[in-house]
DNA sequence: GACGAGCCGA
DNA sequence: TCGGCTCGTC
């Protein structure tokens, strides 16, 4: 028996125009943490993974692990059936074999519900190795979207590159070649400078990680701009002890960052000392982040000069999922599938896409 | 001779997009009272009637009946040359082989004549009886359209159930069914209190009706939401002798509405003693309930509970009208073909289903 | 010709 | 983020 309780259906409406046309078919693997899905694309080239943690939603419980399999076109018709601010309950039996969708509006005077059928998937969930990453780029979403949809333009490969320089786009097209280089941002450091720390160890302590995401979630809906910096202090002092930056920095290309941090961190020692390391409690600033970044600034991480092309093709769709977020992460090592990850209120949506070969 | 001068091109270009795709031909029919238009549908499943008041017009002219037999195709391109605020002047002479169509820009600048060929097509108007329905709905147009919308991408059919609990759209689809229950908004009856009382006996008065429409009509374009709880009082103090309600109830079925009623209007007990009558100067009312509606609302008047399944595809292609006005009004009665009616400041198009048999 | 989806601009 | 416009499909 799943009952899931959401409040607002845009998010899943959003979710599922992220993934339809990665995916046709796949399980929603719910259980009491939350709702997981994990697919290769239908190419079997790029590897999605959502994650909906259960305290992201008004209500959520998951009796036992059960699989939801289902055809993503068919879900999608039934959210287009839900306003954007429709409360959507979902809801399985044990027998899986019907999904039924409930949309309420604000008012409660239209109560919609929907019956979907399930299917069986044969389930190939991988284990995603924790890969630790010699480069991560902190983005704005959009800014993410635009560069992509600009290079497809011109080729059909663009070629990532991440040095002390910044991160550079760059692509060569029979038309045109083009090359955007963004560099880091001043202000970008201070403002992701918890973003996303979970990535890095997120098993340490789930349960706190949850929990904390979730006030830090409802928190910042209410709050805005003003409170970031004041909240931002408040966390690096409360958790000087354990906050850990993943900023993993090479001895020879990191100085420009040491600099940085120097200034602006009383923590950079720590920092120093445990790279790619990361504390307990991020979330809170996840979601700030995830508010904040609308006004842009850029985030470069690095421990290794990193350069690796891709099919703009799956990047351009990836960038679909800036609904989500306005924020986007790039991870990348030298040889081993880009990570590009979307975190949001009540999760994360990641994608995995392996270079090209022999490309640049 | 007939000469009609309309405010609004824009009018006459909404009103052929909501008819061109089910009827392709169809007779003009012009009288001193204004014109009027009624076809079968190609496949002869569906009827639509419109109906422009001579009142509706700027200036309007018609010496003698005459039908202008009209490709709607033809005039729906004709239409396209115009501005939707341009002023459109339709003419035609007695033995009415052309339609003349001007434009005026508003500010004269630009004045654009059309000549349209007209053709003889065999008059086949028939009587539709002044039916007596068992339920009706009053609901925002871009509910119903929404909800036809959403319902047609599952299945081919939706069955409407009008009861004491609200009225409920279900289709069965392969991939999915769905149900959508509209419960009534309270706020609803108040708002709806007089819509399109004439309805029920057009006949009674209609040249008061004309007149009281038209002048409505203008006012209302001007007055806004604020202005439309004065009105209703007005009309009902002035008119409390004649003004009947539409409220037919059963004496079983009635009750939650008859609270509503006497909690809200004085005038109820008339109401309850002539139900499915109706007074001479509804329209004032009418106009302003298009306007109004746009915020929503779902009044539901029934004597009986009725049950009936319509083809999804006439239902989203009637929903077209919502172009023409916020609101929407579905009458039922079991076993008879559904009226689904949208009146507007000029006139009314109403169209009639027949439902399926045997579906439910 | 109409409908729906995707993209671009405000 | 929403609405309008354009392109592609049925």
């Amino acid at each position: 028996m799943l009952e899931a309780r959401l409040q607002e259906a845009a998010l899943l409406k959003r979710l599922l125009d992220s993934i339809k046309e990665l995916v046709t078919d796949a399980n929603f693997e719910c259980n009491e943490e939350g709702i997981n899905l994990q697919a290769m694309d239908n190419s079997h080239v790029a590897l999605v993974a959502v994650k909906l943690e259960a305290t992201g939603f008004k209500k959520y419980r998951c009796d036992r692990p059960m699989p939801l399999g289902v055809n993503l076109a068919s879900l999608t018709k039934v959210l287009k059936c839900a306003k954007d601010d429709d409360i959507c309950i979902i809801k399985a039996s044990d027998d899986a074999d019907i999904l039924n969708l409930v949309y309420e509006a604000r008012n409660s005077d239209r109560i919609a519900e929907y019956d979907m059928k399930l299917m069986d998937i044969d389930a190939e969930t991988l284990g995603i190795p924790d890969t630790e990453y010699d480069a991560r780029v902190t983005m704005p979403a959009s800014e993410f979207t635009r560069i992509v949809r600009d290079l497809s333009q011109l080729g059909e490969s663009v070629r990532i590159e991440i040095s002390k320089e910044g991160v550079r786009f760059a692509s060569e097209g029979e038309a045109a070649n083009g090359s955007i280089l963004l560099k880091q941002t001043e202000a970008a450091r201070e403002k992701y400078a918890n973003y996303g720390k979970e990535d890095e160890a997120p098993k340490e302590d789930d349960d706190d990680d949850d929990d904390d995401e979730e006030g830090g979630s409802s928190k910042k809906k209410v709050k805005k701009e003003k409170v970031k910096k004041e909240e931002k202090e408040d966390v690096e002092m409360d958790e000087e002890d354990e906050n850990e930056e993943f900023k993993v920095k090479s001895d020879d290309e990191g100085e420009e960052e040491q600099d940085d941090d120097e200034e602006e961190e009383k923590s950079s020692k720590k920092r120093k000392k445990a790279p790619a390391k990361t504390n307990g409690k991020p979330a809170k600033k996840a979601k700030k982040a995830d508010e904040t970044s609308a006004d842009g600034g850029v985030l470069i991480e690095m421990n290794q000069h990193v350069s690796l092309t891709f099919s703009l093709k799956y990047l351009v769709n990836f960038s679909k999922s800036s609904t989500l977020s306005n924020t986007v992460q790039l991870m990348m090592s030298n040889d081993v599938p880009l990570l590009v990850s979307y975190k949001f209120g009540q999760g994360e949506i990641k994608y995995y896409l392996a270079p090209k070969i022999g490309e640049e």
